[in-house]
DNA sequence: TGTACATCAGTGAACGCGCGTTCACTGATGTAC
DNA sequence: TGTACATCAGTGAACGCGCGTTCACTGATGTAC
C-alpha cells in the first residue's frame, strides 16, 4: 500500500534532482550548493538532510542522473538509427553524446571533468551508470564483429596491455580480437577528450568554425582505427 | 640600475608562484585560496594585492607557469631524443606530457580540466603558452613531412572542416597535407583526453595494470592515424 | 471506526568556517636637489 | 654627502558573504489495537 508520505518523499526526491540539474545549468560542479538547492526548492536547508545524507550524496545523485540521461539519449539516438551500418551508428552515438554535452556542459564536466574537490565517488553507485556509454560504444563494435563487419586490428601490444585487454574481453563476454578491443578502449577517451576540448574551450582561437562537423570527421578516423 | 626594491619584488613574485604551485599539489584548482597562499608565504593576505590584481590574476600566473613547465619538460625530453625517428620522438613527447601530468595532477587539471568557476582566462597571456605543447606535436609531424617521412592521409573532410584546416595550415606556415593536419588536431585532444582519463580515474575498475604502457600503445595507434 | 502512540518532514536558529577584498596606517626604500 | 619629499611594501582590522551541518522543536501522517 502506497502511503501519502511515500508519494511525497518520492516527489521531493525528484524535486531535489531536478533543482540540482537546474543549478548545474548555471554553475560548475565545484560551486554546487546544497543551501542554494534547498532555497530554490522552497525549503529550509536542513530539510534536505532528511533525503540526502550529505552534499556528497547529493552530488552522487546528480552524477548518476547525468550518466543515465547521457546514456539514455545515446541509446535513443541509436534506436532511431537501427537500420544504418555499424559504422554510421557509431557516428550517431558519438554525435548524440556530443549534443548532450553541448546542451549540458556543466553536467558533462561533472562526469568527465575535474573531480569535485573533496568528493569521492562511491563505486557501488557510480560505476554501472558511468560505464553505460562506453559499453554502448564497445557493444556496437562487438556487434559489428559478430556480424562479420569488423576488420581485425593487429596492434603491437605490450604483454601487460594484452593481458589487460584479454581479461577485459572475458569480463565483458566479447569475442572481438584484443587488438580491436584495445582500440575501442582508447577511442573512448579520445571521443570524450574531443568533446571536453570543445566544451572547455580548448579548441582555441577560432580554428574550428563547425565543431560538430569536425567531430564527425574525427570520429570517422577513429572508426577506421577500431576496424569499423 | 637594479634597486633593492626591484630585487625584493621579483623574489616575492617567485615566492607567490612557488607557493601557488605547492598548494596545487594538495588542492584542486577550484579550491585554490589567495589567503592560504599568503599565509604560507608568511605574509598578510592583503599584501598579495601589491603583486597581483586579483585571485583571477593569481590563477592566470599559475596557468601560464604550468603550461610553460609542461612544454619545457616535453621539449627537454625531445632534446634528449633527437636521434630517434619522428615516430619515436612523437611517442617520447606524449609520454613526457603524461609523466608531468601524473606528477602534477592538479596543475594538469588546471590546464585541461574543468575551467575554474568564475575564472575567464585572459587570451593575451594564456594562448601562447597554452598552445606550445600542441605546436610541438604538430611541429614534429611537420618535420616528418619535410623529411619525406610522412605518409599522406586522405581524410574525407567536410568542406567546412577542410577550409578550417587549410586556414590553420597557412597560419602555422605548414606544408603537410590538410588530411594530416586534421589528424594532428584530433590527436591532440585524444592524447590529452587519455591523460585526463588516467588522471581523473575514469579508467575504472582495475582494467589497466600499467597505464603508461597503455598510453604508449595508444599513442602508437594515433601515430599511425596521422601518417607517421 | 476511534483512540493512543510512534514515526517522520520540515522549521528556525545557531555553530564555526574560510573566503576575497578594502582601507587607513607605518615604516622602509628610492629620488631630486 | 645630506636633507626633504615621494613612492611603495606590508600590516592589521574590518566588511559582507555563503557555505555545510547540528539540534531541539512542531505539527502532520501512519500504525496497532
Amino acid at each position: 500500500m502506497v502511503t501519502a508520505r511515500q508519494v511525497a518523499r518520492e516527489q521531493m526526491m525528484r524535486d531535489i534532482v531536478r533543482m540540482g540539474r537546474e543549478h548545474l545549468a548555471k554553475v560548475l560542479p565545484a560551486d554546487l550548493s546544497l543551501r542554494a538547492v534547498a532555497r530554490d526548492i522552497g525549503v529550509v536547508p536542513s530539510a534536505l538532510y532528511r533525503y540526502v545524507h550529505d552534499r556528497e550524496a547529493l552530488i552522487t545523485l546528480l552524477i548518476v542522473d547525468a550518466y543515465d540521461e547521457l546514456a539514455d539519449e545515446v541509446d535513443a539516438a541509436l534506436m532511431a538509427a537501427s537500420n544504418l551500418s555499424h559504422r554510421k551508428r557509431f557516428e550517431v552515438a558519438v554525435l548524440a553524446a556530443r549534443a548532450w554535452a553541448v546542451r549540458e556542459p556543466s553536467r558533462f564536466a561533472l562526469l568527465y571533468g575535474t573531480p569535485v574537490p573533496g568528493y569521492a565517488a562511491p563505486a557501488d553507485q557510480t560505476v554501472v551508470p558511468g560505464t553505460r556509454f562506453a559499453l554502448t560504444l564497445a557493444g556496437l563494435v562487438e556487434d559489428a564483429w559478430r556480424a562479420g563487419e569488423l576488420r581485425t586490428v593487429e596492434a603491437p601490444l605490450n604483454p601487460t596491455v594484452r593481458v589487460d585487454m584479454a581479461r577485459l574481453r572475458g569480463r565483458l563476454g566479447f569475442e572481438m580480437p584484443v587488438g580491436n578491443l584495445f582500440r575501442v578502449y582508447g577511442l573512448w577517451s579520445a571521443v570524450i577528450g574531443a568533446i571536453l576540448f570543445e566544451s572547455f574551450g580548448q579548441y582555441t582561437a577560432d580554428v574550428l568554425s563547425d565543431p560538430e562537423e569536425f567531430l564527425r570527421a574525427h570520429t570517422d578516423g577513429l572508426a577506421d582505427g577500431v576496424g569499423l
